[in-house]
DNA sequence: GCCGTTTTCGGCCCGACTGTTTTCAGTCG
């Protein structure tokens, strides 16, 4: 047990945002909230504990930070509380912010549902709504109760955002379906999934036509489609197969400047605004505007260029200095899935793969491969079969007669060994001196404190057989939350004792994840990006792995599994 | 509440869609 509790970012950056949403339904300054809001995300994404933060001067250095907001931040590392914030919540009666979840509901109906009808909560709001009693409100109709009902049923239906795995191949789906359209001249996924984020919200489709009405009816005509939420004549979202789906429509001479305002994010999309004010420029979904002369729009990079700036990729476009980056010239020349020579984490039958060795081998030379490492599991891992110190004997001679029987390819002998409870690992030191990659990880007992997680991972980077620690977290996105654990001293561990970190490219895993592997370069860490393959078509995850890095800021020649041959 | 290559004060992104109060406010991305 704890005795002080150190309060996380991720809890500092709720309360901020719950200070806005609190302020926007006591309808107050609108800048003021915003303020709130970035200060939010600029919190949400750091990569290093506030907790660390020596001084009120050092806050103030981060964006969106300034002497108010670094005073609120400092009382709250200091105090575990925020007195501001304890006297606005009790202004506000409790569960009224909830309400906000519910799509179609903002702001401004909260506090006219309270004040008027004295509603808090959302099953007395569905009970008036069904008992016709929002209908006398001024502004309000039967449609906007109608509205409400249905903005509660899908508010319960998916809370959830979906993992970047489903969405992706849900859009691929829906463009092929739509792209054999004649009135479609180009279309493309836009939104926080081009800019793989690990959960998506709703997946956006942008579409250039010269008339978009075809577009409209055929996109509402797809299978799936259980609601439309809204048609117009250039836009609309519906619900398909319990996720929302958003199509945007415009001239083709506009598709640039629109995709690069519908891939986001929105403050990506608000700096460059503010950018193009300053420059004398306006900038819209339409295109780059000087005095109505429109000088940019077609193609993305343009939109980038009339602004003077380098084309940023997607991935970065979180508003996290990437704009900064692309003014100075000191964008990164991100890591590609084509600088990818070899996957260095595969599963066989040996353990609990579906494909044998030779057969992952073959998938592997496929994509063009040099080497790839199998690393069955370790017995302790409660999968049927683990290999244990005999079986792994066996499983190396498979292994090299394998690798006789090619030239230009190399099979590594590995192991995914398990780090114990201890933290001790699963096989003797002996067995695994032997191996080409020793791959370690935790798959058990992993409600253990911060302290003792951290330890047991670092006394399984420190062991010198331990090349790699696999999924750093094990969280399963969706599903399991991530182990609790002191990143910071994780990777100032590998960084002392030459270990690698893993980016498990599973999109249910991805882990390490975006912010923590941007930390662990930052400080020098070696990264390898793994599937975690548990047959051959699980091979193709990669990219999803590399979009990680990339989010991660990553360049190539940080990740070790872009060299042409591993060597450790 | 933040911020500064026209500003330390006066700005703060921009447009589509919906429903309702027939000219616009609210919501969303």
């Amino acid at each position: 047990m704890r005795i002080f509790m150190v309060m996380e970012n991720r809890e500092i950056a709720k309360i901020f945002d719950e200070i806005a949403d609190i302020l926007e339904v006591k309808n107050e300054d609108k800048f003021k909230i915003k303020a709130y809001r970035r200060a939010a995300q600029t919190i949400k994404n750091l990569t290093e504990d506030l907790s660390n933060f020596k001084s009120i001067k050092e806050l103030k250095t981060l964006p969106g930070i300034g002497d108010a907001l670094a005073k609120k931040i400092y009382e709250i590392i200091r105090t575990d509380k925020l007195e501001y914030y304890e006297k606005l919540k009790h202004s506000v009666p409790e569960g009224i912010l909830e309400l906000l979840a519910i799509p179609g509901i903002g702001p401004k109906t909260v506090a006219k549902l309270y004040t008027e009808c004295g509603i808090t909560d959302i099953e007395s709001l569905e009970r008036a709504a069904a008992e016709h009693k929002l209908q006398k409100l001024y502004g309000m109709g039967a449609k906007s109760e109608e509205k409400i009902l249905k903005g509660i049923e899908q508010y319960r239906r998916h809370q959830e955002r979906v993992s970047l795995g489903i969405a992706y191949y849900k859009a691929q789906e829906i463009i092929k379906s739509l792209e054999k359209l004649d009135a479609i001249e180009s279309i493309t996924y836009a939104g926080s999934l081009r800019r793989m984020k690990e959960t998506i919200g709703d997946i956006d489709i942008l579409v250039a036509s010269h008339t978009p009405e075809k577009v409209m009816d055929a996109f509402q005509a797809l299978d799936g489609i259980s609601e439309v939420i809204a048609r117009g004549d250039t836009k609309s979202s519906v619900i398909m197969d319990d996720l929302q789906v958003d199509l945007r429509v415009v001239e083709p001479g506009s598709f640039g400047s629109a995709l690069q305002y519908f891939t986001g994010s929105k403050h990506h999309n608000i700096k460059l605004r503010e950018l193009a004010i300053k420059k004398g420029l306006k900038l819209n979904e339409y295109g780059v505007f000087e005095n109505d002369r429109k000088i940019a729009g077609e193609r993305e990079e343009d939109v980038y260029r009339s602004l003077g700036l380098a084309f940023i990729p997607p991935e970065l476009r979180e508003d996290q200095g990437e704009i900064e980056a692309a003014i100075d010239g000191t964008l990164p020349d991100l890591i590609k899935h084509e600088d990818i020579r070899g996957d260095l984490h595969i599963h066989s039958t040996w353990s609990d793969g579906r494909n044998s060795i030779q057969e992952m081998v073959d998938k592997a030379r496929s994509l063009g491969y040099c080497y790839i490492a199998i690393c069955d599991h370790s017995p302790a891992v409660g999968v049927v079969h683990g290999v244990d110190e005999v079986k792994l004997l066996d499983e190396m001679d498979e292994i090299d007669r394998i690798n006789d029987s090619l030239t230009d390819f190399k099979v590594l002998k590995g192991i995914e060994v398990d780090i114990r409870s201890d933290g001790k690992l699963d096989l003797p030191d002996k067995a695994l001196e032997p191996l080409d990659i020793v791959v370690a990880a935790v798959h058990t007992g992993l409600s253990q404190s911060k302290e003792e997680m951290t330890a047991r991972i670092i006394s399984a980077i420190e062991n010198p057989n331990v090349d790699v620690i696999a999924h750093p977290t094990g969280r399963i996105i969706g599903k399991r939350d991530p182990c609790d654990l002191d990143i910071e001293a994780i990777v100032d561990a590998c960084i002392d004792y030459e270990t690698i970190l893993e980016i498990n490219a599973n999109p249910r895993r991805l882990d390490l994840n975006d912010t923590h592997a941007r930390y662990a370069r930052n400080r020098g860490a070696k990264l390898a990006i793994s599937t975690d393959a548990h047959d051959t078509s699980q091979m193709d995850l990669m990219h999803f792995g590399v979009a990680t890095a990339r989010r991660g800021w990553l360049l190539k020649e940080d990740v070790v599994n872009t060299e042409l041959v591993y060597v450790n």
